[in-house]
DNA sequence: AAGTTATTGAAATTGAGATTCAAAGTCTTT
DNA sequence: AAAGACTTTGAATCTCAATTTCAATAACTT
């Protein structure tokens, strides 16, 4: 834990970003907690443990993680975006129930080869792929579809 | 094209859908024009051509159409949803660069592996993959990145 | 400890997308 | 082809996730 907590310290001071109180606590939430999670349910969730963290900063923090690579975003069709931290899961897509919203992660032989082909092409520098399947999971494939 | 709009008529119908001016404009200009768009350019689009459809008929109309499997809708990471028209392109992915914001079609032998790991997989019966893979493009790799 | 610069939060704003409901349109039945 | 049943439309309004503003505050530097 705390030496996660290290690691997050790094990697803002490496890219020459301070490490502030409401950054401290979002990165502390995402290494202990939440794996995949939205921006309100997390602000939610902070502001129930009693955490001084604003709106502003989570979504500000949410932006900044992504694009250090920290954290991906992706869309599971609800009116808002979804986030996870990148961690060791590398190179992994997500099954999401279109009856219940279930999200579970899955990895497979085709997001490799997908992955490695991508880069082949010269014509184009893949940098990160998000891939969403969506479909009915083993609980609901149970019940009838209304 | 006369023949294209017959097939929307049937898409409609055959669901025990009316047929109406507003969906049968929206679904003539998907079908002779757009690849890659979102709600509020095809909005302005149709708007700039003189069709008389409204902004809750251009959103009601494509969720209908992305729930009959006759368009895509995907995340680029910009503010709004993008759409596509399924047509005959099935199985393939979007490369999408992170700084021009151009989408390049793309489809492989991994888009194809990985449909049919997943169908195989009993435990999720799937409907729909959303492939995106973000980085940088050709024009793109040649200038500097800021 | 003072100075410089980045970050925060309360408040207001934005904007994509959804909703409401009376009016108009579409299909069906005779 | 007119009436009736049901669906769809659009103007207006609303929602709500996400962003912006900017003065106050906190973080790093020397």
């Amino acid at each position: 834990m705390q030496n996660l907590i290290q690691s997050s310290k790094d990697l803002l001071t490496s890219v020459g970003l301070k490490r502030t109180k409401g950054r401290d606590i979002i990165l502390h939430e995402l290494e202990t907690r939440k794996d995949h999670f939205n921006a309100e349910k997390l602000y939610a969730s902070l502001l129930r443990k009693g955490a001084r963290v604003s709106r502003p900063t989570i979504y500000r923090t949410l932006k900044l993680l992504e694009k250090l690579h920290f954290i991906e975003r992706f869309d599971i069709k609800k009116n808002c975006f979804y986030y996870e931290p990148i961690r060791q899961k590398k190179n992994h897509g997500h099954l999401i129930c279109e009856r219940c919203g279930k999200i579970i992660d899955f990895s497979s032989n085709g997001v490799e080869l997908l992955k490695s082909e991508v880069g082949r092409d010269k014509d184009f520098k893949p940098d990160n792929i998000s891939i969403q399947v969506f479909g009915v999971c083993k609980n609901c494939q149970k019940t009838s579809p209304n």
